[in-house]
DNA sequence: GACGATAATTTGTGATCACATTTGTCGCCG
DNA sequence: CGGCGACAAATGTGATCACAAATTATCGTC
């Protein structure tokens, strides 16, 4: 694998579960120092996740992890009602047994991570269960618009999280998993739209609602 | 502006408007070389670009315009429809007089390169006819979302009417400029949500009815 | 002691080079 | 005559350097 693919994956993965707050700065030769790598991978990895618009770079040349506007948020509200549950209605049919099981323990590690109060934990398995069910669907192009939204609103997400934590926190994960089992479609649709509506509605209400 | 940024600019519109064909293999230092600069630049444009699905990167690390496949193809059509039909009715009521006649111009350009047979100036137009729209939405989320959709199916599109031509074309353009003046918002949205049935299915149809 | 100009540092950008892998081309052997 | 292997060319990757713009630090002045 390419040293820039690796830089690309981990910095993918801080972003995606939270791990740089929004507005944070980040430099090449900073992250290069940090990674023991030159800073030519680093660009083309940040080059990446800013064409990904998980980074942005605002015209200081200064690359950050945007902050959150309500009016984006709406935006990814509604993007995510529009894909998610025809990408889990695509997948339905392709889930197999082991496939469910795999997709029910994502469920189990995202309720101890709830209980714990782990909000990385949280966010991780919250992400694996998710794109268990999408990547079923065999729908690349699709699923590479949700991945894009998801680094979107990942870190915004964990500030959400950190500010109010995971107690009060419910989804519809299972009504999702006892719709596939019985081959229901439009109650898997109507469970992610539930998950994603209740889910993003939490957190986009926590920011409102405690101001920093 | 840097030199990325117009290497980027340049080729985009050359993928967006067909001048790449599906399948063409692309290589840094030729590039370069064809815009008289250095590869280093030419890398992060298309990298760039590939991070957006414009190109792709196949395991041999060669880059190409990505072939499309019929179930890619179907991936668009349904992205297309969630998203442009709501882009369009947020982005209704912000219309004015002026931008109205903008789009309407467009219109006009869209027609004449049809009656002409001019292929790019087509799809340029038919570009700009629909992003003069989208953009008073002011919901650059959602824009850059379908942007990177319609850099994905334009060098399909290009080769569909290379091969049938512009003759048998028709839009729904003018349904959709009426809709506005009206302020007819579901009038609108049903006229996109055509415009995008009918001329994907066009192209659609000419290449599997038409085999190379 | 606060403000502003200037110097020093930091940062992204672009070019060049070295290297490993891949691709393309001959030429040889069967 | 066809397939296969060796050699040459081309290609993407990563490192290093030079440069200009921006940021930060410093110092002098009021």
């Amino acid at each position: 694998m390419t040293t820039h693919e690796s830089v690309y994956r981990g910095l993918r993965e801080r972003i995606l579960f939270g791990g740089i707050p929004p507005g944070s700065a980040i430099t090449l030769r900073g992250l290069a120092e940090s990674m023991s790598v030159s800073p030519m991978p680093i660009r083309e990895a940040v080059r990446r996740l800013i064409a990904e618009r998980a980074l942005k770079m605002q015209d200081n040349r200064r690359v950050l992890v945007p902050p959150m506007t309500e009016a984006r948020f709406q935006e990814i509200v509604f993007a995510r009602l529009a894909l998610e549950p025809e990408l889990a209605s695509r997948a339905m049919d392709r889930i197999g047994k082991a496939e469910l099981l795999r997709i029910a323990n994502y469920d189990r590690a995202v309720d101890h991570a709830m209980a714990d109060g782990d909000v990385p934990g949280y966010m991780q398995s919250n992400f694996r269960f998710h794109f268990a069910i999408y990547e079923q669907a065999g729908a690349e192009t699709l699923t590479a618009l949700v991945e894009s939204i998801w680094l979107q609103f990942g870190p915004f997400m964990r500030m959400a999280y950190g500010r109010i934590g995971t107690s009060a926190l419910e989804d519809h994960h299972q009504a999702a998993i006892t719709a596939i089992e019985r081959r229901d479609r439009e109650a898997l649709k109507a469970a992610i739209a539930a998950d994603i509506s209740q889910g993003m509605g939490f957190i986009g209400d926590a920011v409102l609602k405690h101001p920093a």
